[in-house]
Parts: C-alpha cells; sequence; structure tokens
DNA sequence: CTATATCGAGAGCGGTGCTCTCCTTTAGTC
DNA sequence: GACTAAAGGAGAGCACCGCTCTCGATATAG
C-alpha cells in the first residue's frame, strides 16, 4: 500500500503537507469571509511563514481560488451523487430527482461562499483551465443523466410542446452535448434535452436567489416551495416514481 | 421651468454636477473592468481631483456600489417596463411575456457586470439599504404582476398541480407578498404565486448561467434555447395570446 | 564531496481604501 | 460689507494587498 515512493525525500513530504496545509487555511478563510476577502498574506500569517513563501505552491492568487473552486466542485458533486446513491429504489426516478436537487440546495446554504465561487460572479481573468471541467460537470452531470434517463421512459405521455412555431431542426444544443445525450438516449427529441437545462437553471437559480438575499421577503418558507417547485419540475419532466407495480420490482 | 431654486449657490451645482461625473466616471470602470476592479483612487484620477476629495461625496466604495446597484436596478427595469409597453395588444400576454423576458436577457448581455452587480455574488457588508428595494423590484415586480394577471384569467384550464401530499395552507409566502398579491388576485392559489416565483427563478437563472459561462459548452443557440423555454414557462403558467377572439377586442 | 535544484525569509514596488489635518472658498447673518 | 460657520479640495500617512527579487540555508542527485 505504499505510495509511489516511500519517502522520496522530505522535501516531496513537506510539499505536499504545506500545500495541503495553505489549502485548509484558504478553506477556512473562505468560509468565513468569501473570496473577495482572501488574502494570502493572511493565509501565511496563519501558518507562520514569511508571505512571499506561498508562492512557492502557488503561483498566484487566482492559482489558488482555482484549486478551491475545483475543491468545491467536487464536494458539491460528491454530495449530489451520495444522495441520489442513497435513494435505495433505482427505479424511483421522482425521489432521486428530489434528493439531488435537495443535495444540491443543503449544500449550498452550508457552504454559501464556495457556492458563490462557483455559480456567483465570476473571478476576473479567470478562464476554467481543464482541470476544472471534470469537477464542474459532477453534480450538473447527475441531474442531467437522471432527466435524461426520464426522458427516455415515459416519452410517450409527456404533453406535446407548444406549436408557436421554433425551429425544430438539430442546432440549439452544442455540439459536444449532442456526443454526451445522443449517445446515451438516440432517439431523445432535442426539444426535451433543452427542457432538461431549462430545469436545471430553475434550480440553479432557485438556490441562487435564496442565497444571494432575492427571496427575502418573497418567501417564508423556502424549504416548502423549493421542495413544490422541484416535484413540480420532476412531474413535468416525466420524472416518475415506479408506476403501478408496487412490488414486482426485481432486480 | 426653472429648477426648485435657479442657483441655490455654486456649491449646490458643483455638488450635483461632481457627483454626476464621479458616478460617471464609476459607470465606465464597470463597464469595462467589473466592480471587483473599481477603484476609487482610479476615479478621482479620471477627474483630476485628489484621492481623499471623492470622501466628501461618497462616504465608502461600498457606498459608491450601492448608488450603481441602485442604477443598474433601475435601467433593468425601465428596459423590461419599456419592452412591456411597447406590444401594442395588452390582452396577448404572452407575448408581453416573451417581451419582458427577452428584454431581461438583452440587458444583461449588454450590461453583464451590471447584472454580476445586482444578481451576482453580493458585495460584502453589503445589507440593502431602503433605496434599493424601490428600484430592485421593478423588472421583477412586472413579470410577477403580469403572471398573476395570467392566472386570474385562465386559472380554471391551468392542469392541477401534483398530489404528493405538499401542504397547501397559508404560509409559503412572506406576508408581505400575501399582501400585494391577494390585493391584486384575491382568489389566486398560493401553488400559482409559488409557479411564478419558479418562472422567475429560472429566467434568473437561465441569464445568469448564460452570462457565467456555464452555457459554453452545453447550449450553442443561446437565442433559440431561451426562447423556446420562456415560451414554453409562459405556456404553462397560462400565460396566453387573445384565445379564439381575432377581432373582438374593443376598448 | 560537490554541483544543483528547492525553498524560506526579507526588503521592496506599486497599488488599494480610508483618515486626518490644513487651508481655501462659499453661505448665511448681523 | 465684515464675520462666523460650513463645505470642500489637497496632501501626507496608515495599514493592508498581490507580487517580485535577491540571498542564504538546505536537501537532492551525480
Amino acid at each position: 500500500m505504499a505510495s509511489e515512493r516511500p519517502a522520496r525525500g522530505i522535501r516531496e513530504r513537506n510539499r505536499r503537507e504545506l500545500t495541503a496545509e495553505i489549502l485548509a487555511s484558504a478553506r477556512r478563510h473562505l468560509a468565513e469571509h468569501g473570496s473577495a476577502d482572501l488574502s494570502l498574506r493572511a493565509i501565511t500569517r496563519d501558518l507562520g511563514m514569511a508571505s512571499s513563501a506561498i508562492y512557492r505552491y502557488f503561483a498566484s492568487r487566482d492559482d489558488l481560488l482555482t484549486a478551491l473552486i475545483i475543491e468545491a466542485y467536487n464536494d458539491l458533486g460528491q454530495m449530489v451523487e451520495d444522495a441520489d446513491e442513497r435513494v435505495a429504489n433505482r427505479q424511483d426516478l421522482a425521489a432521486r430527482w428530489l434528493a439531488i436537487c435537495r443535495a444540491l440546495r443543503d449544500w449550498a446554504l452550508a457552504n454559501p461562499h464556495q457556492w458563490a465561487l462557483i455559480y456567483g460572479t465570476p473571478i476576473q481573468n479567470y478562464s476554467a483551465p481543464e482541470d476544472t471541467i471534470g469537477a464542474a460537470t459532477r453534480a450538473t452531470g447527475r441531474m442531467m443523466s437522471l432527466l435524461i434517463e426520464a426522458s427516455t421512459d415515459g416519452a410517450s405521455d409527456r404533453t406535446v410542446r407548444n406549436e408557436v412555431g421554433l425551429r425544430s431542426e438539430v442546432g440549439l444544443l452544442s455540439p459536444m452535448l449532442y456526443e454526451t445525450v445522443w449517445g446515451a438516449a438516440p432517439n431523445l427529441r432535442e426539444e426535451q434535452v433543452v427542457e432538461g437545462v431549462g430545469a436545471w437553471a430553475q434550480v440553479i437559480g432557485l438556490v441562487t436567489l435564496e442565497l444571494f438575499g432575492h427571496l427575502n421577503n418573497v418567501i417564508a418558507d423556502r424549504d416548502g416551495s423549493f421542495t413544490q417547485l422541484v416535484v413540480g419540475m420532476g412531474d413535468r419532466l416525466g420524472v416518475r416514481a415506479p408506476s403501478n407495480s408496487y412490488v414486482a420490482v426485481e432486480e
């Protein structure tokens, strides 16, 4: 079980440990004061090192923030995945949908500054590096794949969309998303996927509005309203509990 | 037409003018570099004054930002109201709904940093002063009152909500919203209002996600997707074009 | 053992928000 | 019209920030 090298030197070990300590301190500062007030000097003071020394570990403040962003994405993703998998009856898409959405909101309420870091105003001069996108898509991916699964199942009993004359030829979605979706569900209609993105946007929007104070004199019971909306959303998108069969769910 | 006092002294006139110039410069800096990089010293440099002099006009950086926030709210509100009123057929709620939503998004795309200022991460130590709430509710108010109008009209042909067992006794909404809504439409069901808030959250969510880059590898035709979702939303909430009567709309 | 890469510490640069003091200019009053 | 009081501009200065550079200590590799 010994890692790559047992002790490749105290330098390498120290480096890993110090990097972790810096991140831990940064996480603490972020949770307490938000990303705007996150100061490298404060972190080095915390750790009792010279202010310049931190640049041996993170090239810039943005680099540190990027690390925190990836952490946040992964943390949220893990939370959502766990919540989903905790639903015993895998066929109960409605329960899974609700669990996922509630996990998202709960995490946001518990970690408001990290939520702001990933879904709030982007930090300047920051263009998501490659490392981010893997982590970034974890939570969203869960939601979307569940919605896709639902759309495939009960595609027949979905009410027909508006006939207002919207274009229906392929082109709304990005090429990348086409590949992903078409791979999983070849005969899914494009509009269904767009509706899924809409549901995702609504959940993110609700949580963001709540967290940023825009629901303050609007909604009293946030828990109840959120649940109502999420359930309604799932309902519309065909996210259903295992239809009539109450028993016959073997394997 | 001469204002309150023709020239109550050059002091008062200068004060108004300089305040306006400061705000103009701040607006310029905000539009170019975003709120995080908005520097009081840069503004004073712009205006050729001492860095300390600005504090005669704005007590702090947060104060200046608050002024910009109110400006942004009002600007957005004006845009939305204008767009709504430009729809000739006032009975065509669908057209008005789409116009409002598109105006919101267009304004956001044209003024991304101002959008971030009001719907992005809130600035620290900032608790919306009284002056804000009037401006803040302009755009949102338009959307909500239109949705309420629609819900009252076609309340009968709305599909019944889920029967999952959500509470229905009064309590989801804030007392303030109850007063507002119940005054305008006494027999509106609470769940309808919550659905309206949900629609609002979806629109805000869509625009925010788009602006903050979260739709980058997801949706190609943002215009088309946005329109589809908004139209679908209105459809569900009973926002309809003037039903069958194509002519008989007198008065 | 030695050459080399790593890394901590300190000084320093230009920037920030904000305060305090000094001094000029304007406003309102006998 | 002189006089007091308020308003406002200018400058120095404080404590902070991100970041760079240099120097000396230390660990690693040959």
